[in-house]
Order: structure tokens, then sequence, then C-alpha cells
DNA sequence: ACTAAGCTGTGAAAGTCGTAACAGCGATGC
DNA sequence: GCATCGCTGTTACGACTTTCACAGCTTAGT
């Protein structure tokens, strides 16, 4: 029943992410403000935000780390975790398994699939790469329902229906397309190319700005 | 004094790259609908979109490809191109060389960055790998004035201060923390993990919906 | 005991973004 | 020539986010 944004599931994420950083320190408790400031947004954001999770905290001692990191595990978290495909072991995709492996216990990327023979049987950063054509078949035995598609444009699509056939759920697309899916699949865009030329547009804006004010 | 948001300029990127792959087919005009069904979005958003760069199409043909794609261009990019410093050669900036190397004529990475002595003065997917040290002089050399910033999340603030000191006016940020800079930096975050955490939140949800429907 | 200070939780305002709807135009067919 | 059709440009509306602002609570100090 907890219809809660977009945005808000983000930054429950960061926040927890933050909250770990605080717990190696030593820290036991934190105002909003202060994790509000440590994530970038204001005390009234975060405090909205973990309206949503029904966490409260003290008004003199803030909120306590350890008992706030755990309410924000059991609201994002599977309890049993779960596991993930990787399809594209390109430069991408290595790099992707280098930074999850053995990262998040919750968050598995049990296989990786590719095209290309030589990479197939190999083990990548203690993953294991299988054809692409076996991910009917590995997907089911391994109880994997979500995805990271790392694969050039032109394959993503193919591979998106592929793993919402294999029953699939959630995908992570880093290819520049568009996918078409079912509803039954959330699917989440991190397109490198158009942040790039984002980040270009607004350099340039600011840049003129600076110039144009004195 | 085109005060465009920020979702627009990221569509307007898509746009393009979209109409890029319509000129490669031979298609001459486009249909906002067309536009809108391969980016994912609707009829209405393409138009206004379309609005804030001040091109016009016509009832009858729709929008011109070609000079759409021309007009397109004018909005965003630096007639004479910007230059790109990445810093942090590890396993995710190795792949982000390769994946600009020679793609977006406009946006060159023209230097990447690292401490590890064991990749300087290396040239990796054509870009040559200079010293961290050596930032501020490259930088002013090359005419850099935006970032890629690859580096641990414990390095990544320092790694920004030294981009912003240069003379750097647009940060795309890959390290999972909120950096903080003047407000003559633009910055824009990619955090894998907490994207990935949104698809496992959402891949539940759906998948609890589908349980609960029949 | 009582005041003062500082934080949380939350209703309400402000702002942002996307969608619907429609007037206007150019082409086409009769 | 005139009606019809389909698409664009634009305005108005609605949904969603964020921020503001304040009541309520808890501790510390006098």
């Amino acid at each position: 029943m907890p219809l809660t944004s977009h945005k808000t599931i983000g930054r429950l994420s960061l926040y927890r992410r933050l909250l770990m950083e605080l717990t190696a320190e030593r820290a036991t408790n934190v105002y909003s403000h202060e994790l509000a400031s440590l994530a970038g947004v204001t005390a009234a954001q975060v405090r909205r935000d973990l309206m949503a999770i029904g966490y409260s905290g003290s008004p003199s001692r803030g909120y306590e780390v350890r008992e706030l990191t755990g309410a924000i595990g059991r609201f994002l978290d599977d309890p049993t975790g779960q596991n993930v495909a990787l399809v594209g072991v390109g430069n991408l995709g290595r790099a992707i398994l280098a930074y999850f492996s053995g990262r998040r216990p919750n968050l598995r990327i049990v296989a990786a699939f590719d095209r290309d023979p030589y990479k197939v049987n190999r083990v990548i950063h203690g993953c294991r790469c299988y054809r692409l054509a076996d991910l009917p078949e590995v997907a089911r035995e391994l109880d994997i329902h979500m995805g990271i598609i790392a694969v050039p444009a032109s394959e993503a699509q193919d591979v998106a229906e592929m793993l919402s056939r294999a029953g699939v759920n959630g995908l992570l697309n880093f290819a520049p397309t568009s996918l078409r899916v079912g509803p039954q699949v959330y699917v989440e865009d991190i397109d490198i190319t158009t942040s790039l030329e984002k980040v270009a547009y607004f350099a340039r804006e600011t840049a003129m700005k600076k110039e144009a004010k004195p």
C-alpha cells in the first residue's frame, strides 16, 4: 500500500549508504539536518522521506543510526536477497561486475551472459559467463528476477525481451535505447551520453553567467 | 535567456540521437508522434520540448530530420567543441574511454588522470594518461572545462576541488558521494548502486502486484 | 517548577513537470 | 473553390515534488 515515489526510493538508498558510513565512524545518532547535509538535500526532505517508511526519531536525539539503517533495509530489501543477471560482458559489463563484486549481500550478480564464445564459461570478477542462448534456462535455475543490460543499443531490445520472457521484473538499462517491455517489468535507464551532454550544456550556461556577471 | 529545464535538455539529447538514426535510414521528415514513440514519451512532450529551441515544423510534413538535427545541435553544442578530462582510470574509467572514443566530435575526452604511476603516460583507448598532480597544468594547456569523476568515493571530493580550481564548469560524477562545489560548477550524478536498488525495489513491487492480481 | 532551546512530524503553500485540449494551418480530394 | 483531415504550436489544467512554517515534545538549565 505504500505508494512511495521514485525519487524517495532513490534517496532512501542514498541515506542508507550515508548511515553506514556514520556507523563506521562510531556515530550513534544523527539529526535530519546532518543527514541532509551529507546527502545534499534539505532537512525537511529527509524528514518527509523518512515519514514514508514510518520510522520516528526523537526530538532530542534525532534518529538512531543503527535502527534507522535497519528500518530502511526492511523497507527496501527483500529478506532473502535478489539475484541479478548481467547481459553484455564488454568494457562496461566488466566494470559493473568489478563494482558490485561482493558489495551488496542482498543484491547478487549471479550470472553473466554474452554472445562472444570466447567469454563463455570464463569466470570474470567472480561471476561465471554463460551463453546468451542459455539465458532462459539459467535464469530459472538460479531464480533470477532482475537484469542489467550492458550490450550495444542494437541488441538491447532483443535482450530485454529475452529477460522479460524469462520472468524478470526489473531492468537496469545502460543501452541508449528506450526499451519496450510489458507493465510487469520496471526499467531504469542510465544514459551516459545524455548525461555528459547535459553537463556540457549546463557547464556552458554557468560559464556564460560568470562571464556576464561582473 | 532560455531557461530550459534539466529534463528537457536531456530529452533533446535523446531526440538528436534518434534523429541521427533516422537520417541513417534515409528518412527525411518525422512527425512528433513518431519521434515520441521512439523516445518513449508522448507527442505533446516532443512538441513542447521543441518549442524550447524555437524550431517549427510543418503541419503537413512534420519536422525535417536534417534541419531539426542541426537546430538541436546549435542549441546544445558549443560551436568549437568542448574538451573533457577523465579522472580515474579503473575499470569504469576505461569503459567510459572506450565508449566515447571518437564518438562525439564535439565532446572530446582529451586527457585522463590517475594516481597509479603504472598507468601514467600510457595511452588508453586513444587517450593519454597523466599524473593526477599535473591536472591543473594540463587542464589549462588543453583548455579543459569539463570533468568526469570515476574514482572511489573517498577521493571524489578532493578531485572535484582540484577540477574546480582548474577552471572546470561541469562535472559528471560516478562516485557515490554528493560533491560540494561552488555555484560555478554544474554537477550531474550517476549513482549506479542507487539505480540498481531502485530497480530491486520496484521489481519486487511489480512482482507482488502481479501475484495479488488474480 | 518553569523557561528556553532545538528538534521532529506534518498540514499547507509554492513550484515543477507532463498531459489534455484546441485553434490554426497546409494539403488533399471532390 | 470548398470541405475535410491530420498535424503543429500553445495555453490551461492536473498531478506530483519540494519547501515553508508551526505545533508538539523532550531535555537542560535556573
